[in-house]
DNA sequence: TTTATAAAAGATGGTTTTATCCTTTATAAA
DNA sequence: TTTATAAAGGATAAAACCATCTTTTATAAA
């Protein structure tokens, strides 16, 4: 559906924006722990987030990444263009150059469907509304269970 | 979203079925050329189709592939379990090992949506279906456009 | 200004997916 | 039975994706 790489990026941009208080600066090496990815990954991914203003990251000591009130609002589709980009969404599900309602491939209609509530679904959610669940702790970013 | 093999099998067997008639058997070329699919891969996967039961294949002079009537009313979904599994339909939208209703991941809600829409559009289908709008000439299986 | 730190950038390796080629097997007609 | 044909099966290659490592750059404190 959406790639690994994407995954990842939701993910981490998630708990950034969980951690949004004060001016706190989180490490690679803390996010990558904290959602279950690949620490070295990560930083790239980080790296296409940081320059598609997602999120922000100031090099050198007492550094790392953090996300600005403003980019808290931003839908995750944002972060899905920025890794894997649009086609998901535009694509045919049979793989044809050309579809569309005027010359469609057999599946069109009922594909067409689906595509666009995978965009619903990515696009009417922001970075914010994520966050405040996993605060919550109505829902979950890595795949450790911590009972208490 | 799916595979290019499974869309590639997925055009191959409608146009399979939009030939059922007579005791018609189509060679690989053939398929390949009116799907638009590179010929040896698509070889490959009309193999894992026979495997599967969705197609029906013969070798030797006057062999080829074919459909059957009862294989007609399948769904397409069978295509997409026999090459690329079921997977797509059951897991995380990002990606986490563990994520249900009652151990959800941030997207859990909207993405199930989009996930099950998905899996209805190619579980209510039949290949029969989809073969017949290609015959009515109301949807097409490659990228050539003729007009007449 | 020097030093330590953390991300950015570049190079490289591994795995999966996509794709092709060659040999073997099954089958039908001559 | 021989021969021609077409799919099945096995080996291999190319591309895309996933992942890591090393060097460079920016920055803040000492």
């Amino acid at each position: 559906m959406i790639s690994k790489a994407c995954q990842y990026g939701i993910r981490a941009a998630i708990y950034i924006a969980s951690r949004h208080n004060d001016g706190i600066k989180l490490n690679i090496k803390q996010i990558a722990c904290e959602v279950d990815a690949p620490e070295a990954f990560t930083a790239k991914i980080l790296q296409v987030l940081n320059k598609y203003h997602i999120i922000t990251s100031l090099k050198g000591p007492y550094g790392g990444f953090f996300i600005e009130e403003f980019q808290l609002e931003q839908p995750v589709i944002n972060i899905v263009n920025a890794i894997d980009g649009m086609s998901v969404f535009k694509e045919c599900g049979l793989g044809l150059k050309q579809c569309s309602a005027s010359h469609p491939c057999p599946m069109h209609d009922q594909y067409k469907i689906a595509r666009d509530a995978l965009q619903n679904a990515f696009q009417q959610t922001s970075i914010r509304h994520l966050a405040m669940q996993v605060n919550e702790g109505s829902s979950f970013i890595n795949n450790l269970v911590l009972k208490n």
